[in-house]
DNA sequence: CGAATCCTTGAGTTCCCTCAAGAGAAGTGG
DNA sequence: CCACTTCTCTTGAGGGAACTCAAGGATTCG
């Protein structure tokens, strides 16, 4: 039961039973990975999920000329590929981890008998919502708002999610930012330069601090855009 | 039990027993829309999710100055807003019904004790993962495809789910279309008449007749550009 | 300290959006 | 059944946001 306390923490397996944990220590597989170590591809045969222990996961898509849309990160406690156990037989995007990763897999048919448990498919169906809404996000994003705004978006996002000390930590390359952005990193780094210009936000090396947000917020909300 | 029998034919309701369809038959609330009504907006309170009875569902998002994204069309048989069961109390987009349209709603609360039973929460696991794979093509081909390539996959996508005559019924207005593939009427109608031209499709008035497939395939998946 | 990667800035191009106006289709009422 | 309104679709002209290509500067890492 060597990964009992890690189980613990883990937040789709809140709620669950002692056994319930007890079984999904058996069950569990580790795996590291290296910086820039693929996990899985595209296409590949799928036969389990995973959930992030330690390190970054990268989820995306690529197109046949190498560019890429990253469709979420992930960090410790999160689960990821959840799809696979219930759709299809192949993973629907690559995953690769950005820092060194430790992963737990969970195998599919050993998984799936722990889906009676009700606690489990509802923590499991709020899991997926949640991983729908953020897409449902995102196609607006990319659908409905020009790059400024989905910068400030993110932004704003990492802002509400870390500390308040008003300096965000990016904590991922630009370039990967422009990805996950749906841009290309020049694009980005102009955007950002004018940001500053206009003291929207003050770049510090790789962090950045949010100096007016109300307009950030407008820019986000499509409300209006980056002169 | 009026509802007990369109309530067999629901695909998301497979496999489960007499009696959970019969329970669900008795918390239906049969509701009808018409052509251009309204069913719930963006941020309004939901309190339970919908089926498709007959006609046609948009579920859109829209930005300030009106400009919408279609995220999904829904026919008989289809389930919608399910997320609103199991994250958060409010829809996060729009729905309206495209044709004159009966859906039936199912409440909250009472359809949660159904979920109890293991088939129905695997079926719906397997209807959100469905909705999360759909969702990811949606963003891959926001982002890295540009309309013609996103054009080609619709049709190809229509030809694959309607029957082989290979004339195409888009079922929708143009202007629906557009929005769909996340872009404007005159840059469809554009592409459209390009696409024509090069004799990839025939335009036969609201239908459409696929001329060259494989040109069409290089297209939707990247490798080719519309010239 | 050198190699590799990441980031920034510049110049030019392209796709698609905006604005505008006319043609076509569909639904309404006399 | 035909005029009428109304909505949808098409085509044209112009402009703008972001992409591509290119090169120099900054950072990181071994």
């Amino acid at each position: 039961m060597k990964h009992l306390k890690q189980i613990d923490l883990i937040p789709l397996f809140q709620g669950l039973s002692r056994e319930q944990h007890q079984e999904l220590a058996r069950i569990t597989v580790e795996q590291e990975y290296d910086r820039g170590q693929t996990i899985f591809s595209e296409g590949d045969e799928a036969s389990g999920f995973y959930v992030v222990v330690s390190g970054l996961i990268k989820i995306y898509k690529l197109s046949p000329d190498g560019k890429e849309q990253i469709l979420h990160l992930f960090g410790p406690g999160e689960p990821f590929a959840e799809v696979a156990v219930f759709a299809g037989s192949s993973f629907p995007a690559h995953a690769l981890a950005l820092k060194k990763s430790r992963v737990f897999f969970f195998p599919r048919d050993l998984f799936a008998k722990l889906l009676a448990d009700p606690s489990m498919s509802m923590n499991m169906l709020a899991s997926l919502s949640l991983r729908l809404k953020h897409f449902a996000s995102m196609i607006e994003a990319l659908s409905l708002k020009e790059v400024p705004g989905r910068l400030a978006s993110y932004l704003l996002y990492l802002n509400s999610s870390q500390d308040d000390s008003g300096l965000l930590q990016l904590n991922i390359a630009k370039t990967q930012l422009a990805s996950l952005l749906g841009t290309m990193p020049e694009t980005l780094s102009r955007i950002l330069a004018r940001m500053h210009k206009q003291e929207m936000i003050r770049l510090e090396g790789a962090n950045i601090r949010i100096m007016d947000q109300p307009t950030l917020e407008k820019l986000a909300s499509g409300e209006n855009r980056l002169e």
